[in-house]
This record gives C-alpha cells, sequence and structure tokens, in this order.
DNA sequence: CCTACCGATCGGTAGG
DNA sequence: CCTACCGATCGGTAGG
C-alpha cells in the first residue's frame, strides 16, 4: 500500500499536532468547566487558540467527540492533581481520609477554574442520555467505587464501627463534597471549606485512625450508619 | 391623554393574555428543569405552545427577562408543593424534619421533571454574574435561611444539643439535598431516597423530637456539632 | 398575537 | 492546518 503523504505548509507535523490537541483540550476543560460542556463551543475555542473553527474540529470530528475528549482530560487532571497525596497512603481510613482531603484541596486550589469539574458536568448531563452522560457517570462512579473501598477496609480494620453501610458512607461523604461547591460557588462563602472538613471528620471520626470519644462536649462518633 | 387601543383579530383579551403567559411559564419551567435555564430556547418553547417567537417574546421582551419569570414560577411552584406539609407544623424541630421530608418528597414525586429545579440552576449559574444568577441564589438563601431559623428554634428547645452550630447543620442538611438529586438523576439510584433520609435522621436524630440514645448498635447522636 | 425580517453564531463539510 | 462555504437556529426588531 502506498501511502501519499503532500505536505503543505499550513500543515503540521504530528508532534506539533500533539502539542495543537493538547492546547486545545487544556483550554477546553477551562472553558467547560466555568460555561459548561455544552456552552463549549467550537467558534470559541478555536478563537481563544487562534485557530479556525475546521482547523480545531479536524482534530475530533465532531462537537461530541471534543466533549468526551475534554471529560477525558479533566478526568486526567482531577487524578494528577489528587493522587499524590493519596496513592502512598495506607489503604483503609487513613486512605479514605486523605481521598477526602485531596477532593477539598482541589477545588481550594482552583484546580478547575469553575470548581469541581465532575460536579459541574454530572449536573449538566444527568437529564440526558448518550455517551457523554455515561463517560460523566462512569468516572464519578470510578471515583466513588474507590471510596466506598476504603470504606470497607476501614470496616474491617476496625476503623470505622462495625455495621457500617459502605454505601451510605460514601452517599453522605459525596453529599458533603456536593455542599462545598455548592457553599463556594453559588454563596461565594469560602466558610464552606471548614464546613466540610468538619462534616467530613465527624462522618469518619476526629483526627486520628481509632479516635477516642470525648465526653466533655457533645462529640458527633464516627458514621455508625448500619445497613 | 388619548389612548387609542386598536383591537385586530389575533390580539388577545388581557385575560387571555395572561393565560397565555402563565401556559409559557409552566412549560418553561418543565424545559428549564430538564434542559437548563440557558438550554431553553425562545423558538422551542413558542413551537411547543404553538406560538410565534415575537409572540411569544412579547410577553417578557428579552430571553432574560424570560428565564427570570421561570424562575420566579419555579419558586411559587415548589414553596406551593411543600408548604402544605410544613405550614402548620410546630416550629423547631418538628418543622425543620417535616421541611427535610418535603423537599425529598418533591424530588421524589417529580414535580420538577428533571429533579430539584434550584439545584440545577444554581450549578448551571453559579460561575456567572447577573440578574439569573442573583435570583437563584436569593431564592436558595431564602430556604437555607428558613432551615437556619428552625435548627436555631430546636437548639433553644433543647431538641438539638446545645453548641450546636446552626450553619453546619444547614450546610450538611443541604450536602444531603443536593447528594439526592446526585444519585437520582446521575446515577439512577432510587436507593438515594431512603439514604438521604437515612441521613436527615442521623443530621437531626432518630423520628421523635428528642429521642433516647440507644446504646445496643453504634448509634449517630443528633447534631452535636459545636461552632 | 402575527409575518417578515435582521445579524450573529451554531455544528459541520468540501476541498486543498 | 487553511478558506470558503452550508443550512439551521439563536435572540431580537419592525410594523401591524
Amino acid at each position: 500500500m502506498l501511502a501519499i503523504v503532500i505536505a503543505v505548509s499550513p500543515r503540521r507535523s504530528s508532534a506539533e499536532a500533539g502539542q495543537t490537541r493538547a492546547a486545545i483540550l487544556a483550554r477546553g476543560v477551562e472553558v467547560a468547566s466555568v460555561e459548561g460542556l455544552e456552552g463549549l463551543t467550537i467558534g470559541r475555542l478555536a478563537t481563544d487558540l487562534g485557530l479556525s473553527k475546521s482547523g480545531l474540529l479536524g482534530h475530533f470530528g465532531s462537537k461530541e467527540a471534543l466533549q468526551l475528549a475534554v471529560v477525558d482530560t479533566a478526568a486526567e487532571i482531577f487524578f494528577r492533581e489528587t493522587s499524590g497525596d493519596t496513592e502512598g497512603v495506607t489503604p483503609g481510613l487513613p486512605r479514605l481520609r486523605a481521598m477526602c482531603a485531596a477532593w477539598v484541596s482541589h477545588v481550594e486550589r482552583e484546580v478547575f477554574p469553575g470548581g469541581c469539574f465532575f460536579t459541574a458536568a454530572a449536573s449538566e448531563f444527568d437529564d440526558r442520555d448518550g455517551p457523554v452522560r455515561d463517560a460523566v457517570a462512569g468516572l464519578v462512579g470510578l471515583w466513588e467505587r474507590d471510596l466506598r473501598l476504603h470504606v470497607r477496609l476501614a470496616v474491617a480494620d476496625g476503623d470505622l464501627p462495625a455495621g457500617t453501610d459502605p454505601d451510605q458512607v460514601v452517599f453522605e461523604l459525596v453529599g458533603q463534597m456536593l455542599a462545598l461547591n455548592h457553599g463556594l460557588r453559588l454563596h461565594r462563602d469560602r466558610e464552606a471549606l471548614a464546613r466540610t472538613r468538619r462534616a467530613m471528620e465527624r462522618l469518619l471520626g476526629g483526627y486520628g485512625p481509632a479516635p477516642a470519644p470525648r465526653t466533655d462536649v457533645p462529640q458527633p462518633r464516627p458514621a455508625g450508619i448500619a445497613g
């Protein structure tokens, strides 16, 4: 088979094309995190990057393919920005705490300019069907599955009470993550950071791996949530 | 001053115009709850109702004015659909419980086809500026202020522990409301209804107004959350 | 409430 | 990677 490649001046090498693609996705994640995945338009993104619309679209083929690539890029960024604080940590309650702290931190540091990318994408696509919705739901599900795993290990280790329902703990932890985004973005209330950390500590129990209950003040216990 | 009114056949009486306006808003709330307030387009809404675009726009003047009217209508629907179960209830913890239950119920009954209207609108507009964002934030704030009032009363009544931080309780309750929408819409998990009710009970303490602590199983206490 | 329009922008294609 | 297009739709206006 004979492949004929016509190299005209505006055509970039494949290495250069890869850089262009990466730049599109980096900017695409930023825009989508603020304006939404639907508000991410090809024309606007092309203008931002000094490209023509068709030049940009050539990298992906369709807006939906662009959205999927942006979602995947956001997931890479999220895992890259959180894994440093979690991967080495002892599985079980310590890891669970580290994951929660890393989540709060990535919102606090504004890794995505619009707060948590997946919180926004989930809300935007939760009533639709199609591959973008499936990708978002799948990636959120991965994160929640990982949380659940470490809740289970924490229970097995005796760091959370026996009879704790892991799905319930994950559900409530996720609720506090959503509440952080809500407080920070809608109410512009920086107090939400401390509130979320407090709520998570209350669910997971104090600061130590197996905290001694205090009796001097009304003291919440670790999530004693029977299934 | 002389006002000349030319009554031509396609012009409706003001009573008929009011009905048309109400129909536009009812349909607008439905569409916006699923597609978002930005996804609510004048052309689509007009087609749905058998109107021309300009005929519809005449009732509001601009898309932003339409969005604001839709937000207000959604608030009316929300308060109408929840107040029946809350207004007569004793202020303090009983009222707080009733408000939480009514919130869950309005999502369960799909009063809005896309789940909680304000959860979706808040997420869509939280990174923007302008009157729509302000209206959404203001209405959500009203709801949260009312929750906080009844947390305060519950503390004063001794139904929640002394030293409880009302803002923290509200923050965590709102988190569970957001988690319900998340579980139900993104994961399509009906279990989320029971999980939210369980989480709220855990925050507010059992079923009775001042539940006796149990000691046979790990038992969460009412939200003993010091400020 | 309508028809008839406006300029701008949408996603996407042809062809190089 | 570009220019030059396409039809569809966007919010909105003029005028009746």
